[in-house]
DNA sequence: CGAGAAAAATGACCGTGGTCAATTATGGAG
DNA sequence: CTCCATAATTGACCACGGTCATTTTTCTCG
């Protein structure tokens, strides 16, 4: 039988507590292993009894932070224009556009690896569509489609608009303005023929 | 001035031969720069006089490739219904979704990195968006909206489909299902009011 | 051809993520 | 309290991408 001892809780909290810490200091790019276990005071083979490897610590804290701000995003009014959708979404695209190194994990785990063991980043993804969604029943907005899909939708075009954002031929448009063409011909119902060239 | 010598030419052709071959006898994901230089019979440091690093290298190689797909997709007949719009971007996303290595560097590359050296991946890329916007000219899909903006569309559904296939939790359906439904929505003229739930 | 400048190539070295056989600490059974 | 199975930890070691001062090759010019 496989018990857990009290130090195990203890030394996975140190590890996160220093990987937090270098990340307030510094950054997620800027982020070692061997610094971690430095602060933590643990040799190195120890981090990754805790974690498979260093993505899935990133993996962790990432995830948490994303669901900080779907609390955020959850607990506001519903949107009712794309206006709104994009104040309301703003914030958490900042986080996911800050550095390389996070849009990367993000894009790397917004979707489950298994059934058994689907990480953090992937379940706040899974939260994502669900608010998302939810919205989008009984919304302003297109009804002539499900709902879920239109979430599935409204974040391909959230990541499409990051990464271009990491585009230096791109990033002098806020990724706000990049995003709001997408879903205004995704999420209005259609315009008549309008003529434009 | 900065002459290129002729050996120049040479020792470069020789470290993708053997960087082809390797990827053909295994797979992008094997791909090691000492088993390129080995086969190449150079030194290390020779690969990065002549690559910026090893995604330099993949850049160039997944670019050749999905240039040979596009050369096929604009060979062929204009697709006219979406079924005709999956047959025919289906060859390029089995490459893209072959290896997660290689989507890998294909989602970091897709947008150029900066105006002066634009990578072969992102100058595909621009060439694949404008190979789509020629089909949305004219076409039988929706006439009320940019066809550049439609083709980006598609290409994030693209990319979304595929990092979905990524995911176990998900990889029991073929890419172009989780395709469809996307374009079905994104490219058709809206359906008046559906009743569905 | 010979000399010297520039281009190309070299390989020892480094940073960092990750492994694993060996060691130590823990807690429950007797 | 002692013993011991096993959980937890250790740190030397490896893999692999990438660097750079030094050496070798090539080209040009007189």
């Amino acid at each position: 039988m496989t018990t857990i001892q009290p130090r195990t809780l203890k030394t996975r909290a140190r590890l996160i507590e220093a990987a937090t810490d270098i990340v307030a200091e510094s950054s997620f790019t800027e982020l070692r292993v061997e610094e971690v276990v430095r602060r933590a005071g643990v040799a190195k083979g120890t981090f990754f009894a805790h974690f498979k490897d260093k993505d899935a610590l990133l993996d962790r804290m990432i995830g948490q932070i994303i669901d900080q701000h779907l609390d955020q995003i959850s607990g506001q009014d519903t949107p009712k224009t794309i206006d709104e959708i994009l104040d309301t979404l703003t914030p958490l695209m900042r986080f996911m556009g800050s550095e390389r190194t996070v849009f990367d994990v993000i894009l790397r785990y917004s979707g489950a690896a298994s059934v058994e063991e689907i990480g953090p980043i992937a379940a706040t993804f899974e939260r994502f569509i669900h608010v998302l969604a939810d919205w989008f029943v009984d919304g302003p907005f297109r009804q002539d489609a499900d709902p879920a899909t239109l979430a599935e939708g409204v974040q391909a075009f959230v990541f499409q608009a990051l990464a271009l954002n990491f585009c230096a031929l791109n990033n002098h448009r806020p990724v706000r303005d990049r995003l709001r063409p997408y879903l205004e011909l995704w999420l209005n119902p259609a315009k008549t023929l309008d003529p434009q060239g």
